[in-house]
DNA sequence: GCCAACGTTGGC
DNA sequence: GCCAACGTTGGC
């Protein structure tokens, strides 16, 4: 069991957007760091916590808890010649991303990045790093508690 | 394998 | 929209 916090544009699925989905689950297709990928496709078992989060927009931070429902598979869009997730050099023998499957626990409050950054207790999580740009980030079990006891609640 | 050029991320 | 920080690409 691990924990993961992992960024979403609002402007392309926000935590209502995936509240209104099916099974409330999404696919986090579109992932193409390797670092990133690793993540997904060799380190995520179903049933690990995830701290959903809104990033790029007016209101960083975390916005709901979800879980990983699905282990890894091929990310679909590196097949689809339309889709801006393109990969030409990726086959359906040899795929090259791939993508687990997420779905929603609990909409929380918003918990903004300011407010994290508040905290000591997370001051060494992966997302506050000076220039940390990964879309995925292992989380501290220590840090996943904090922010679930302390924070979501309030 | 080096590294300059370029592209992307994401807070502000 | 700016720009710092990173990641990737490709010539050499």
């Amino acid at each position: 069991m691990r924990y993961w916090l992992m960024k979403s544009e609002p402007s392309d699925c926000s935590i209502d957007d995936l509240a209104a989905l099916p099974d409330q689950s999404v696919a986090w297709y579109g992932v193409r760091n390797y670092q990133a990928r690793n993540f997904m496709r060799d380190q995520m078992n179903v049933g690990d916590g995830v701290l959903f989060y809104h990033s790029n927009c007016k209101e960083p931070g975390i916005a709901g808890i979800a879980r990983v429902s699905t282990t890894a598979y091929p990310d679909e869009t590196q097949f689809e010649f339309t889709s801006k997730y393109f990969d030409p050099k990726a086959t359906r023998e040899q795929p090259r991303w791939y993508n687990v499957e997420v779905q929603l626990k609990q909409k929380t409050r918003l918990i903004s990045l300011q407010e994290l950054r508040a905290h000591p207790e997370l001051e060494n999580m992966r997302t506050l790093q000076r220039g940390n740009r990964l879309s995925i980030t292992p989380l501290d079990p220590v840090e996943w508690q904090f922010i679930l006891d302390k924070l979501v609640k309030e």
